[in-house]
DNA sequence: GCGGATCAC
DNA sequence: TATGGTGATCCGC
């Protein structure tokens, strides 16, 4: 059996967290029991599907290196890597990487196993799983057991950062830079006593990597589980023998497929990156070269600041149960999920514009009669919506033309999200408040005119109960208005991503949040690197830049251009095959 | 704007 | 035996 396919078998996170060493018997074993089964088909066929990706990948690749002289391209990439390396994140001053904030993530162990513990002492020293089946899943029950436990982790953290990032509910990113100089402690002590404080309050152990930014201490957190902790020393060099021997699937965003993909290129460790920088260069479309340049240098943000609501893009409840094909039942099921997500988005204060319906096809169904399990159907419309009713019909127009069908799960999700805590969004209280006040004129039309709307809506639903039917026929209405406005108009908007900027590693200043924008200039500038090269040669034009980072940038950006590099490798390719004649 | 795919937790 | 749910982002069209 292919190795790559033992490997998907034995599930999604194989080698990502510290995983038993002998992972490959197992692996053999979860192989030998899937076999002939539907799932070991389903994989079989990704695997297969993937390895295909893989070949054309190979073949694109070879054909875009016929013309192209590979030294030349390794040099471009060269130049780049030198420049982002001077690129900084927050130390805007002196463009240097930026040392000087201490960020910590810490990470719950067994977190789940943990907190049920916490609430049935009996299970204590018996074996036992969480959940249904082998795992638990993350949010879904997270909600129960927040509810239940009360789990005071977080606040605990929060105590060493005010501004700490909570990803989910066992991991949180904190700067404790400031707390480090307050309590006159080194960033062990402090992240010691941190992991004593909360073993002490909850009997978690927690596991915690220091770094120099919001990567660096995710991979360190990893290092010394459970109940540990690691620092990376913040050195440059330190920095990038600690990258060059790490494995590609260690990089947060690097998942199984990006880690085939990358092997089939000679890429398995953040070293090879450097080494293989040619084919990346120009694969850039495929791989997003910048942001793995970044990553073999060990850059990222060190921005550590809480969720902010409007940060939020969707909400959405789905669920999974034996495989149905009754449209009754079917749509007993939608009408539950929208039942929840009306609760979620009342909850929470969002409405939303696009309704998204997705199904899972009954696994034999989308083996034998199509290739795609998984399916998602939207609507978009030109107000907001956000009580159960809406979304059934809505939900019930986009089930109804796919239909019939066997499916083993069902979902309603909404984007375009608005939210109804904001200020400007309080449409009924603000009109009650001051009924005649008109906005400025300066505020955007569409905006305006969904407030409207909303108010519209609220408005009516106060009136009277018994025209609710009207209200739904009125919507029905519009939603075929809508129905021909979508058909008849789809100008696809191109996206404006530029080469250098497609993901969003280095996070901008914000402006809207004073006191982490200020939070560097509080802090000593010590520790920040100066081993930075100073001065290079650009290997295309073979100029000496200057120190200078405006006029650096704008060389390098000019001749970073796809079209002055192309026409350079395609020149230099020209000239050697001329001499060789 | 839509739908599929990948990823994280 | 073949597994959950929530949310984000990217890409191609």
């Amino acid at each position: 059996m292919e190795e790559s396919l033992v490997k998907r078998l034995a599930g999604p996170s194989t080698g990502k967290a510290g995983l038993a060493k002998d992972q490959t018997e197992i692996n053999r074993i979860i192989a030998q029991a899937s076999k002939g089964s539907k799932f070991f088909e389903n994989e079989r066929r990704k695997d297969q599907e993937l390895t295909q990706r893989i070949h054309k990948l190979i073949k694109h690749r070879d054909e875009l290196l016929k013309g192209i002289d590979v030294g030349t391209l390794s040099h471009s990439a060269s130049v780049l890597i030198c420049k982002l390396s001077q690129s900084q994140i927050l130390n805007l001053e002196t463009s240097q990487r930026d040392l000087s904030q201490y960020i910590v993530h810490a990470d719950m162990d067994a977190f789940f196993a943990a907190v049920e513990l916490l609430d049935n002492p009996k299970l204590k020293g018996h074996p036992f799983g969480v959940g249904k089946g082998v795992l638990t899943t993350a949010s879904y029950d997270a909600r129960q057991y927040g509810v239940r436990s009360g789990m005071p982790v977080m606040g605990i953290l929060r105590q060493y950062d005010p501004e700490m990032l909570a990803a989910g509910a066992d991991e949180a990113f904190l700067n404790i830079t400031n707390y480090c100089k307050e309590h006159s402690m080194s960033p062990e002590e402090c992240v010691q006593k941190l992991q004593t404080h909360v073993h002490a309050a909850t009997s978690l152990t927690v596991s915690a990597g220091i770094a120099p930014n919001k990567m660096l201490a995710k991979i360190c957190s990893d290092k010394n589980k459970p109940n540990g902790q690691f620092q990376l020393l913040f050195n440059r060099d330190a920095i990038l023998s600690f990258m060059r021997d790490l494995p590609i699937r260690k990089i947060p965003g690097i998942g199984r497929v990006t880690e085939r993909l990358l092997d089939a290129i000679g890429i398995k460790t953040c070293g090879d990156i450097y080494s293989q920088r040619a084919v990346l260069f120009l694969l850039d479309k495929q791989f997003h070269s910048e942001s793995l340049f970044l990553t073999y240098l060990g850059i990222a943000s060190n921005v550590v600041q809480p969720m902010h609501r409007n940060e939020r893009k969707s909400v959405g409840s789905e669920r999974t149960f034996d495989p149905i094909n009754d449209p009754g039942l079917i749509l007993q099921r939608l009408e539950q999920c929208a039942q929840d997500l009306e609760g979620d988005l009342e909850d929470k204060g969002w409405a939303g514009q696009t309704v998204t319906l997705k199904y899972k096809l009954d696994t034999y169904q989308a083996i034998v009669i199509l290739r795609l399990t998984v399916f998602t159907r939207a609507k978009s419309l030109t107000r907001f919506v956000s009580t159960k009713k809406e979304l059934l019909t809505i939900g019930k127009s986009l089930l109804l033309t796919e239909l019939p069908l066997c499916i083993r799960l069902i979902g309603l999700r909404v984007t375009k999200l608005k939210d109804l805590r904001a200020p400007e969004n309080q449409g009924v209280k603000r009109l009650m408040a001051s009924p005649s006040k008109k906005p400025p004129q300066d505020v955007v039309q569409k905006e305006e005119t969904d407030v409207d709307l909303e108010e519209e809506r609220a408005m009516a639903e106060y009136e009277d109960e018994i025209d609710q039917e009207a209200i739904m026929a009125s919507q029905a209405a519009a939603d075929e208005a809508e129905n021909d406005d979508v058909d008849s108009t789809s100008p696809l908007t191109s996206n404006p991503i530029t080469a250098f900027s497609k993901r969003k590693l280095v996070e901008p200043l914000t402006h809207d949040n004073p006191s982490s924008a200020q939070k560097p200039t509080s802090v000593t500038r010590q520790v920040v690197d100066r081993t930075e090269p100073e001065t290079f040669t650009c290997p295309i034009c073979d100029k000496s830049l200057a120190v200078d980072n405006d006029s650096l940038n704008q060389h390098v950006d000019f001749c970073l251009s796809k079209d002055a590099i192309m026409a350079a490798t395609i020149m230099s390719n020209e000239s050697s095959k001329r001499r060789k004649l």
